[in-house]
DNA sequence: TGTACATCAGTGAACGCGCGTTCACTGATGTAC
DNA sequence: TGTACATCAGTGAACGCGCGTTCACTGATGTAC
């Protein structure tokens, strides 16, 4: 079978947003070659035709997660630009968001993990998370630039910190306090 | 060698300290039983004179990582009470703290991994953490028993949200930038 | 008091399994003649 | 127009290594006689 122009692409694209969803779901360590590969509707042994090592295709698909969570930047428009903050707060610390580690945050789901990753992953972390600050902290509460960068820490801090949290936590109802405590102190504090 | 009576349970302990400090440093999914027992002066062999398995021991380990944080709570004794949580907030938010995960909160190194654990180790971990929140609780800013609740679950959130986060920059400038902004929030907005 | 035996924490080699990686092969389609 | 060959994404078996677990063995000391 030959395949059309684009289909190599399209495969290697698949691979990585699969990848990308199934390491927020089992962790750096969860997934190996043979499941991403099944997981994309192939077998182990075409994998090296598209990736030179495991770790580059990981690489990748962390770098897919960080970019997949800036789509609900997007999907904002509608909000008025100083209530933004306030709808990510909202969405971020949601049930929908707890319960689906595998398309959320992948700060929440894999900080601590991509902290004892090699240097060259996190330096790459690094910078993405750089890039979201940037991005983010105009629509952020504060009158100043370095007061909005601030309450940025302290809002994504307070979201992760809550989701991570809730997430450990076995009973809905105790999740479920978490979240929304934390959602209402950051509502009502800035 | 034959040994004296207590020498068999200072070894088990020996080897579920070190596991301890071991899963905060490399994860869940870290250390291995060869690499546990070197860390106690052993050989993997004799492992299962101590451990049923591997997940025995590592349930015990995380266990242990938790009592070992709540250490904390006694060397505070000196402190007036209506200022402990702001010392808390001190220590948790210290540059120390971020740099030595394996000796800090099991929370900030290891809270995405737990919540993917078998529910067994997950509802132990909840019953602990339940345990945390009744013993901090007390300390907490807040007029009423909810409401310092609801303080406890934001001030835990954002804590240990900065230091995942700090851990995962490679910069210590970037680092300290977060440790600071939420530092300096918490104690600033109770 | 002396000797043979039991005890038991710890050793180190071996086994089996999962996983990353390699490799010879497949087979459908495009291209050269 | 028809035929032989090249291409190349994908297949599936095999290899080697690490790791959890098992097991026969060690050797120092306590105990029985």
């Amino acid at each position: 079978m030959r395949y059309e122009r684009e289909h190599k692409t399209q495969t290697r694209d698949r691979i990585v947003r699969n990848t990308a969803r199934k390491l927020r779901a089992e962790g750096l360590k969860g997934p190996g070659v043979a499941s991403v590969m099944k997981a994309s509707g192939l077998t182990v042994g075409g994998f090296y035709k598209h990736f030179r090592s495991k770790h580059e295709l990981f690489a990748e698909a962390i770098a897919q997660a960080f970019s997949d969570s800036e789509k609900v930047y997007s999907s904002l428009q509608d909000v008025p630009r100083e209530d933004r903050w306030k709808e990510v707060v909202r969405r971020y610390l949601s049930t929908e968001h707890c319960d689906h580690p595998d398309t959320g945050c992948p700060v929440a789901a894999l900080a601590p993990e991509i902290a004892r990753a090699k240097l060259t992953v996190r330096k790459q972390i690094s910078s993405l998370m750089k890039e979201r600050v940037e991005r983010w902290v105009e629509f952020m509460p504060g009158a100043t630039a370095p007061e909005r960068e601030r309450n940025f820490f302290v809002i994504f801090s307070a979201m992760a910190g809550a989701v991570s949290i809730a997430r450990l936590l076995t009973e809905p109802a105790e999740r479920e306090k978490v979240l929304v405590s934390v959602r209402d102190h950051l509502l009502h504090s800035f």
